[in-house]
DNA sequence: CCGCGCATGTTGACAGCGGGAACATGCTCG
DNA sequence: CGAGCATGTTCCCGCTGTCAACATGCGCGG
């Protein structure tokens, strides 16, 4: 019985979560490089150290942020693609390719910590359990959107696979861009533009 | 008299420049947190703290080396996009913005600690002379690209102005995917396809 | 031609970090 | 009830970035 998970106890318990948590608080502002496992583990009221009874590693650790992070941008790309109401299922399904790719970016502009920590580079080498399978990461739900294009006839089948890679790119490329790149001292209504000019040319060009 | 750089003392000289040479190599195997200030002295032969007659900061060290990175994968595009070789200038416009596309993502791949280098976000704060401002840096040789696309009417003018954040940001999300992201895991001949795709992807949407 | 000053490089020290080893403790199950 | 093991602690190490004080040698004014 290892799953007590809100004893009050609070240590021996869910320190692995705790341990998350404070480190998803860090990340929040600050970025991966502010996951410091002393710190975190200071944070969360243990000594350092203790933290190597749930991670290998600072890096594993990280990458349990990480994923908790691309789990942030999965739901507001959930949230956001579901807010889509119309009629048409072609019309509906552009609709909602748009409305994630906005998401996409808007995560990382908003919560840019959190967006740099996803996309850190770290990744568990251990028991990979840590990203959730149930389809509602940010790569399997772009794919679910191309997918319905297909099927409603919004996009000739033939585009489907290199369509992926494309859409993607263009959107993460944009937000990469905007949050360290070169395009991080662009003013908001420029940014604004830059937005629409990718989304708009990369629909055009699937 | 403070210009003798190739003097043989080599202490008393042209330390600044060497303890860039440094990192960049530090860097080319490693990327940007290999840049560490203390390794990179001790390479030079010069002890730790030399550095800070040069740079405010290990941060500012790194600016300088990224600058470096930059400006080799700017050379890299300008080579691909010289050895262009067609008659036709609507073609030939189109041949090289593919080019330095193209130039683009595989420096990022056969460089990849100097791509991450380059876009690890350190930025000059001080003289910002650093960059080279000849005009060949990666986002300028894009924007002369459309340019010469516009004026040889491969391309409305209309489009121009988000052309080059569509670009640019479909290049370099796809390269940053590959290098650290989610795509790092694909074959080499998937990434073939998935290059082609979002080249071409762009190239219609354009 | 000399000596002084300033740019440049060195030495020493400090706190914070990631990580290893040995030790403590308390829950659980036989 | 007692033993074992998971979990957390303590101590230690080398490394890092950065600060302060010190050394040195080249160039310029006298």
């Amino acid at each position: 019985m290892r799953e007590k998970l809100s004893n009050q106890t609070y240590h021996h318990g869910g320190l692995r979560r705790a341990l998350i948590g404070a480190g998803m608080a860090v990340a929040r502002e600050g970025g991966p490089e502010a996951v410091v496992l002393r710190a975190v583990s200071r944070q969360v009221g243990v000594s350092h150290n203790a933290a190597y009874r749930h991670f290998r590693d600072r890096e594993d650790l990280l990458a349990a942020v990480s994923a908790g992070c691309m789990n942030r941008l999965g739901e507001l790309m959930i949230r956001r693609s579901g807010a889509v109401d119309l009629t048409d299922p072609v019309d509906a399904a552009w609709a909602r390719l748009n409305a994630i790719g906005r998401a996409y970016v808007d995560f990382a502009l908003t919560e840019h910590g959190w967006f740099r920590t996803a996309f850190s580079g770290a990744v568990a080498h251990g028991a990979e359990g840590e990203v959730d399978t149930t389809g509602e990461d940010p790569y399997s739900l772009l794919a679910q959107c191309l997918d319905e294009l297909v099927e409603v006839g919004g996009m000739p089948p033939a585009r489907r696979a290199g369509a992926q890679y494309a859409a993607w790119s263009a959107v993460h490329g944009l937000a990469a861009l905007m949050v360290d790149g070169p395009l991080r001292i662009l003013p908001a209504d420029e940014r604004e533009v830059a937005i629409a000019a990718v989304l708009n040319t990369v629909a055009r060009g699937l």
